[in-house]
RNA sequence: GGCCCCUUGGUCAAGAGGUUAAGACAUCGCCCUUUCACGGCGGCAACAUGGGUUCAAUUCCCGUAGGGGUCACCA
């Protein structure tokens, strides 16, 4: 049992990689790292009529960018390859025959109109589910071979038996027991010659040494069928650890078909990518200390298997906007800069204001970068706004107000030179005490006069430094204009 | 429908046979304040249900309801 850990994440490359695909890469990760084992990579793409193109990219670039590092995989190589199922189509074939000769599994040559036909006829069970007659078992040996000879189309079926019970303990659901009576011959081999999943997965984990299988609830009770191969072929069971679902809510699983987020999706929507992966780190598990926002290393650290939810956890995007502006908060200036120019740079404003100072304004004030240009836009949108704007009930501020005060603010303003934002600040508040109005009169009108926004990433003194003298000297013309 | 599995606030969740049943997000209110935020403080809000077992069950067992999964030459 001091066997070295070894996990692996094994999508079939059909589209973009969700979030509950990313959970389960990222578990199997998490546990590997733990337990000082290996994590590999290893593609399921038997099914070509599923393949779509650019999807086992989608997987190296997303795993990458997540930080999931694997040692092994069909871009890397290692001692157990080729990890791509699609080339190692040989090899099942003869694990398949190994099983055919200790009666596990046997050829089935029935035509899919026989198989149809079953469907509408007789051979229904109670509850109108039709199973495989197993009517190719009792084939003999002749002519079996003779139809192989002849080449008649062919598949392999495992041979389920007929009596008992299949049980095994999985790691989050303990005790797992299912009926064999329940379950199909189902195929290993189709007959192109490629395995099914079903078997393509016992083989390859074994040869992959995998001692750990980590995947998703639905081979929850089709686990026992695949312990009968691993019995079969005389190999030791892996572990087994199935993980509950990502729901969109209370029925309907995430899915990419109904739009739902993608993690390339949510990148580009401007979530912080380290809080994608600690958000969906916690979307059925928690952490034995209930830490909520951690590192990846952390989350090595703290990871435990009964941490883990047996039952299915709705994503919630409001969580992930929360802890993704907690990763914004705690981001170093320049980082933020880095990271915040692309989207700066999707609005009117790129360009045209400093943008290190509009990245320091923005950093407090975002969640999700995507949201930053609805943020400044309006700093390129000046006009004739909305007089009830100047309105404010606590600043005991109003249009009437701003006619009396920003004609002697103009005048002022035009002396001043020093547009810092301090130094603007310094002389706003000295004009206040002037004229003997409250500090939130002078800065509310201002703020409104300069911008024309209700919502603006900063008080008045930081929108004047960002817009700089002369904007501000015209501005505060315009608005003032507009006040008559 | 059969089978497998699950069920703590709107959401993520901790928890244990005896607790005032945590915490976070969201929401609401207050404070701070140069708008909006940030921050601080506080409020609302949960053990699906019926039976057992037990001195005591939200926690253990059974049923019911609800939900998920599965029943493919898909994974």
């Amino acid at each position: 049992m001091s066997e070295k850990v070894r996990t692996r994440f094994a999508p079939s490359p059909t589209g973009y990689m969700h979030i509950g695909n990313l959970r389960s890469a990222l578990y199997g990760y998490l546990f590997a790292k733990k337990n000082g084992g290996e994590f590999i990579l290893r593609i399921e793409d038997t099914d070509q009529g599923r393949y779509v193109d650019g999807a086992v990219q989608i997987i190296y670039d997303t795993l990458r960018d997540a930080g999931i590092e694997y040692t092994e995989g069909p871009d890397k190589g290692g001692p157990y390859g080729p990890y791509m199922q699609s080339q190692r189509k040989e090899i099942y074939m003869e694990y398949a025959k190994k099983l055919i000769e200790t009666g596990a599994a046997y050829y089935c040559f029935c035509t899919p109109e026989r198989l149809a036909s079953m469907k509408d006829t007789s051979v229904q069970d109670a509850n109108g589910v039709t199973r495989y007659d197993k009517h190719c078992l009792s084939l003999s040996k002749e002519e079996v071979e003779e139809k192989l000879k002849a080449g008649v189309p062919f598949v392999i079926r495992q041979n389920i038996p007929a009596e008992g019970k299949g049980t095994y303990h999985d790691m989050v659901f303990g005790e797992v027991t299912v009926d064999y009576k329940d379950m199909e011959d189902g195929i290993l081999i189709k007959s192109d010659g490629m395995p099914t999943y079903n078997f393509a997965n016992v083989v390859d984990d074994h040869l992959m040494h995998i001692n750990y299988v980590i995947r998703g609830v639905e081979y929850l009770s089709s686990t026992p069928k695949y312990n009968l191969m691993y019995d079969a072929f005389g190999w030791e069971r892996p572990h087994y650890m199935h993980l509950s679902p990502v729901m969109k809510d209370a029925q309907h699983k995430l899915s990419k078909r109904n739009g739902d987020a993608s993690y390339e999706d949510l990148v580009q929507k401007g979530y912080i990518k380290e809080a994608i992966l600690n958000y969906i780190a916690l979307l059925g598990w928690a952490p034995k200390d209930n830490s909520e926002k951690m590192t990846l290393a952390e989350m090595i650290d703290k990871f435990s298997v009964d941490g883990l939810s047996k039952s299915p956890s709705i994503y919630d995007e409001a969580k992930l906007r929360w802890l993704s502006g907690e990763y914004v908060k705690e981001m170093s200036e320049e980082e933020f800069l880095k990271r915040a120019e692309p989207f700066i740079a999707k609005s009117k404003a790129y360009g045209k204001y400093d943008v290190k100072l509009l990245a320091k304004l923005l950093q407090p004030r975002t969640e999700v970068l995507g949201d930053i240009p609805a943020k400044i836009d309006f700093l390129e949108e000046y006009g004739a706004f909305d007089l009830a704007l100047y309105d404010n009930k606590k600043q005991k501020c109003s249009a009437e107000v701003a006619k009396n005060i920003l004609p002697a603010l103009l005048d002022e303003m035009r002396g001043w030179e020093d547009y810092s934002n301090a130094a603007l600040y310094e002389k706003l508040v000295a004009f206040a005490a002037e004229r003997g109005v409250k500090n939130g009169q002078v800065l509310w009108c201002l703020r409104i006069a300069l911008t024309g926004t209700a919502v603006t990433p900063g008080g008045a003194s930081e929108m004047a430094e960002l817009l700089g003298k002369e904007r501000c000297i015209d501005r505060l013309g315009r608005a003032i204009a507009n006040l008559r």
